[in-house]
DNA sequence: TTATTTGTTCAATCGCGATTAAACTAAATA
DNA sequence: TATTTAGTTTAATCGCGATTGAACAAATAA
């Protein structure tokens, strides 16, 4: 592959990264920070490189990194007057404890919802605890597939 | 239980509906109404009876119910001139489909990044695969749940 | 036919987060 | 000390989705 084609495959990544952390959540430009500091081969950078890759201003910059540097998904280095920024490597289960936190709740909704109904016994009480019901069993399995993981 | 101490109540879960639906990409009305549709006592509301006890106007009564149908998350009968809307029963395992693709999307991102890297060997590289790889057992781990869960 | 009810359409507005520009501070260098 | 470099702060703007209001259409009732 030449240089040129990983580059501009590179910047598509970082785009895509963009868009894929924008939908759960994040600023565009955090997105797109993370996605560089993900797919460039370097994997320290500059406070530099950075805004002239991304092509963002000195300000989205830095309020964006101080907040990612806050949330430990990013470390900085300080060099001399410079900082360098690379991905913090979290949690290997951090998407899945961010989706069973997103479980706890629904399960908790449904069940206050069901405590508040004068028919336990109607259509809807009875579907949400069919999901109440998958959620538990989902809980089960998620745990067993995590102590299999890590005795690894 | 005394019966204003319910209406309060759903009062409340349907801001909770509201704010669940809202943090998952719905529009913050459009949860408001599955949460009124979720937690009512009648199980089928008309037009009118949203618009009065979730103090909306017509014209975003009017958007929003017709995409929730259009994307099946409501269910609307015709009786005379007037439209009654239910809550649509859906695939149970509907939370954990919209997961799955997610975990789908990041992997395939993630596969892509390697990809374009020079050196497979890099501190990110290795983490990505790590990602993958636990991705892929909690694949297998789901396939072998819904099994279980739709054989009883 | 005329009046009323029910819901739709769409232009206008509101609110709010994301982003920038430019002034500013702090630290290093000359 | 004066100057340059690196990054921060903040007021202003931009863009955009959500929401409303009011005119409008369709169906029923009188």
């Amino acid at each position: 592959m030449l240089d040129n084609e990983r580059l501009s495959g590179q910047d598509q990544l970082i785009d895509r990264f963009g868009s894929y952390f924008e939908s759960i959540g994040f600023q565009p430009i955090a997105g797109r920070i993370i996605g560089l500091l993900s797919v460039s081969d370097r994997e320290e950078l500059s406070f530099d490189e950075i805004i002239n890759r991304l092509k963002i201003s000195k300000g989205s910059a830095s309020v964006v990194l101080r907040r990612l540097v806050a949330e430990c998904r990013v470390a900085v280095v300080e060099s001399g007057r410079r900082h360098y920024y690379r991905l913090n490597q979290q949690n290997l289960f951090e998407l899945l404890d961010e989706f069973e936190r997103m479980c706890d709740s629904v399960r908790y909704l449904l069940n206050t919802t069901i405590d508040l109904k004068t028919d336990k016994e109607s259509s809807n009480a009875k579907y949400f605890n069919q999901i109440i019901n998958t959620i538990d069993r989902y809980k089960t399995s998620m745990a067993t597939m995590r102590q299999a993981v890590q005795t690894i």
